[in-house]
DNA sequence: GTGGTCTAGACCACC
DNA sequence: GTGGTCTAGACCACA
């Protein structure tokens, strides 16, 4: 696994956790890899995997059942999803908003931006 | 002055003062206040003032005479500009648009959200 | 079963089968569940359910007869209430009514407590 | 500093810094000791330090002021009496009245166990 | 100087 | 086997 150097890996670790759940990939009640087995299998060091389940686990949204391992709770999807909210909320948008200004960049021009993006999309389809 | 804590602070100086090149309180030839005047204003340690000016000085859009100050250079607002929409276009929109997916968030969402954030702008002021 | 987090497994069967035997549901001479047995009908790891009865043997209050089964020993009301009273009265009494001060919690409140918890209880019954 | 073994080190020092705040011998606004000193003052490992910060960071308690150190939040005392009540209430009162069960003491019984215990300390005065 | 992250390697209790 | 804690030592960005 290749990390992007801007952002801590055991966050990038958790992220990808947190996709693997949103995308069903992994459901409620599913044993996530042991500490050492995710750590030797993605090359890190098992105090960063670690450091990962702890997180997330501090988030509710993996549990641990003593050893025996770390278990996907049934709250976890609704949990990622009120946090990527708020997050996006409380913290993307309040920058989009002020760079838009910054740049003089009103909504219209946005929203073309937008269907422009989305007809590429397809285009790719 | 308040930071996010995100982002180092030397940048949230510097994107301070590009948008007051921006919007024009502060025009080419204007000289900026000086390390230790600004560092006291914003009650910031002086090296971070300092790296904020390097920083400005590097990309161009303000300029050092010796034993007098920092100006900002005739082509500031050119540099900026292209420097941020680039960066916005490329790097920040896409990235939206992922975020907004995956949230399942629309198009007529994101306007509700402009509109209360527009509202609240007006509020304060 | 279900078995709270802040203490080992097998200390908490111990402290299950303490009780069957201070209520009197098991009395010297019976004969308690066999390693297997228990270990299914609680859903946990024959490992932890023979670390209770070597632990619980250690204390005298359960003996192995070979090929048999384990056994409640005759003195083992006795040794029980022994050792959890000393260790109530003498450990635990002390830290609680420090908490209790830390906290400007007063006797009358505690009762108040008490008497919500028996309330719950009967209302489970 | 001296520790006992039945608590992670990082959550007595936790302790410590609670009580001292609780005690007011640290105030909301005060900055507490760097990682590195707190650590080499209390020899102990950095990082079993910087995992006390963190932790105390999360509840609130203290609060990381970029370059410069941690700092004690205004709503330290508030969080830190909170905290200790439900954890009082929820996990420390249930064990008591278990106990006092299993042993056959009433109610009556530990008030009076209080009531010497009142005794002696104002006899030690 | 400050915190924050990471690795390597060890030890422990518990299941 | 499982997680959890701790040490030692390194590197980095930031103030």
């Amino acid at each position: 696994m290749e990390f992007r150097k801007n952002l801590p890996i055991y966050v990038q670790i958790a992220d990808y956790l947190l996709e693997s759940i949103l995308s069903g990939s992994l459901t409620p009640g599913d044993k996530i890899p042991s500490v050492r087995e995710q750590a030797s299998q993605i090359e890190v060091n098992p105090n960063t995997v670690m450091r990962t389940y702890s997180y997330l686990q501090d988030q509710g949204i993996i549990q641990n059942k003593r050893g025996i391992g770390y278990f996907v709770t049934d709250s976890a999807e609704k949990i990622i999803d009120d946090m990527k909210k708020t997050d996006f909320i409380n913290e993307y948008l309040p920058e989009l908003f002020k760079t838009m200004e910054m740049l003089k960049i009103d909504f219209k021009q946005l929203e073309q931006y937008y269907q422009t993006h989305k007809a590429k999309q397809n285009g790719n389809q």
